[in-house]
DNA sequence: TAGATTGTTAATCGATTAACAATC
DNA sequence: TAGATTGTTAATCGATTAACAATC
């Protein structure tokens, strides 16, 4: 429908570049080549200047690319140039490491507040949040504009929370529920499913040996 | 190479029926067609049709799929049909988190250490396991006929804990640190990485209400 | 029988890659 | 200049889907 329109595909692999970015950055290197990028990847140097020149030209014939520019140009296209707010609703074992798992603030995104029905949890301090009742969503969501939410819930409530978050007006849901939610066409979702990776390495192994 | 060989994005699809399958069954249901998994998992029918065909045919025309069946059958497709030893490097918050995450064992898995190489966590219990010290790797891997680890250690140490891994025959990682690891081809590597997800998410919406 | 749904073929669609001019 | 690497086109490859015969 609309040509100009990108890959999904092609979006899904930003971050992948993004990441390898940040790990060249660290390591103090201050420019790369595709064919950097593609071996730590596993994804061939074609591919990502492919990927690249849908957004535009961001290296220099014979040199490659400059690490930090492309950070911030792939930051900018992705939009997490600056910090997204994300309320996390389930403050178990989950919810908890999710909380303590650094990577998201430098991947531009905040967790302003965490979320559940428990009793026995609402009040309690993670890190610097206080869990809050999941009764009072609607203000939390308006209060800090959030458009994103993580749903780290046991299963059976994962679509009962899906839903309310929906109907609260977020448009973006990452789901560590191991089961598909059905949700309005417009509603973003992603699962972190960790058998979805276990159970297609196991296709591969060998049975004999277990 | 070999005409036999089954496109590795159909195996990775397999993992999603199966997880849909449970849910049906789950539900007390115990006919399905592959429209309706189609319908929850956002897949055409056609496509699962496609890709179960590659195995051989499971279904009854004007009927559809019984539940349970197919379920065993994708099993033993994935070899998921009898438990997989898992070993898990890291005892921090995130280690805790998988260790009582119970869907692994639902899914064909059975996590039977935990090593960390912190010594204020070895010799911890962590609900049935007592974290090892990391030394033990090489002991562990054998007496528990370990084919599959997970990595739940810090980003910096995740490519050293890779390495010894895969030195005492470790064929499988799922790595939950954000970085590309270097390992040997033959090695299978699946990343769990919540940023690449949240990141793509981001392309799509709409920044005006940030 | 009529309706439903599978399994499969062939056509279409889209993604990857090989090749190379441009140029730093 | 020679060497390296980008950006891009066109060819290839592979995955998805439309269509339909088979049949429960």
């Amino acid at each position: 429908m609309n040509p100009l329109a990108i890959p999904e595909i092609v979006i899904r692999r930003l971050p992948l570049y993004l990441r390898t970015l940040k790990l060249l950055q660290d390591q103090g290197q201050s420019v790369t080549s595709s064919q950097e990028i593609g071996d730590k990847l596993g994804i061939s140097a074609t591919q990502i200047r492919k990927d690249l020149s849908y957004f535009g030209e961001f290296g220099k014939q014979g040199t490659g690319y400059d690490v930090r520019y492309l950070q911030e140009q792939l930051q900018q296209i992705l939009q997490v140039d600056s910090t997204w707010n994300l309320a996390l609703i389930g403050a178990g074992d989950l919810g908890r490491a999710i909380l303590r798992y650094s990577s998201f603030e430098e991947g531009g995104f905040s967790i302003v507040a965490v979320l559940d029905r428990d009793r026995d949890k609402i009040g309690r301090r993670i890190g610097k949040l206080q869990v809050l009742d999941i009764a009072k969503l609607p203000e939390v969501i308006k209060e800090h504009r959030i458009q994103i939410a993580i749903i780290a819930v046991p299963t059976n409530d994962a679509q009962e929370v899906a839903d309310a978050l929906v109907n609260v007006g977020v448009k973006a849901i990452l789901s560590y529920a191991p089961i598909p939610l059905s949700l309005p066409a417009h509603i973003r979702v992603q699962h972190i499913d960790p058998l979805v990776g276990l159970q297609s390495m196991t296709y591969y192994l060998d049975p004999s040996q277990r």
